[in-house]
DNA sequence: CAACCGCCCTGGGAGC
DNA sequence: TGCTCCCAGGGCGGTT
């Protein structure tokens, strides 16, 4: 499940292979995914990646004539192939660079592809434009999260999750992250302290840092662009571990519904 | 505006 | 063995 962490692993990768190359061929093979492929994709083919960029959970190709902009939604990842090489089940798209190709293989249809024309700034995007800070940068401060959660009275699980405050943080690393604070998924956002908001906001970088040094979360679909595996998944604390014992204190792991997502906690370690 | 809910999609697992 | 049902969930659109 792409969060933050494994769209950067994906940014990292295809900056490694791709930037300063030609994108020599594009090719859609399933025009239909959260949204159609716009036809104007086609408009940098045949010109240079000058750098891959990540806001929030969208990576961004960018190109003299615009800006690609790809999500990989919940199952989404992108893999390198020979060009030529047959296409697998459920790859909708084929970024070709010469003889290798990016292409997006995603089961559950949930991605997407857009363009951004060049002149219009990211930032002014429709789908980019109501996002939040992004963690790792200076703006993301315990004031900052203190500040976004003041009248809101949603539950700090989902108020994490709506993005507006800090982006990146899915569903997997939301309960993390509240473990690591200390701090039950159902309590109201409104109620958190200062304290809170500084524990909560350092927690979440780390949570997430650490989700990057270990190849992100591979839960059921995603893959580095060589098809290489996260292994985050092996270390969480609470995530998807309802009825084992909580790696602290050894209490049993709760599961509970909100908006129709799971969270996990630890009774005893997440009071608060 | 906030809160809430339904929807999009497919594969995998549980239950019968 | 195969059917049916349910669940995974990010983000958008509609309603209250």
């Amino acid at each position: 499940m792409p969060e933050l962490p494994e769209v950067e692993i994906t940014r990292l990768g295809v900056e490694s292979r791709f930037v300063e190359k030609c994108l020599t061929n594009i090719e859609i093979r399933q025009p239909m995914l959260r949204w159609p492929i716009p036809e104007a994709v086609k408009q940098v083919e045949g010109l240079r990646l000058e750098s891959a960029q990540r806001r929030s959970k969208y990576l961004l190709l960018n190109f003299s004539a615009g800006t690609v902009m790809i999500h990989l939604g919940m199952s989404g990842a992108l893999r390198i192939v020979p060009a030529t090489s047959a296409w697998q089940k459920h790859e909708h798209i084929q970024w070709s660079f010469g003889d290798l190709a990016m292409r997006l293989h995603d089961p559950r249809r949930f991605g997407s592809v857009d363009f951004l024309v060049a002149g219009t700034e990211h930032a002014r995007h429709p789908r980019l434009s109501h996002l939040g800070v992004e963690p790792f940068s200076e703006a993301f401060t315990a004031e900052h999260l203190f500040k976004c959660s003041r009248g809101r009275k949603v539950s700090v699980k989902a108020f994490l999750l709506q993005g507006h405050a800090v982006v990146g943080v899915g569903n997997i690393y939301a309960s993390e992250s509240l473990f690591r604070a200390g701090i039950r998924p159902g309590r109201s956002a409104s109620r958190l302290s200062r304290a809170d908001c500084a524990k909560l906001a350092e927690v979440i970088k780390a949570v997430l840092r650490e989700a990057v040094e270990a190849g992100g979360s591979s839960l059921r679909d995603f893959s580095g662009i060589d098809g290489e595996l996260g292994h985050f998944q092996n270390q969480t604390f609470v995530y998807d571990r309802q009825g084992l014992d909580c790696r602290v204190c050894k209490t049993s792991v709760r599961r509970i519904v909100q908006n129709q997502r799971s969270s996990f906690y630890c009774p005893e370690c997440q009071k608060k």
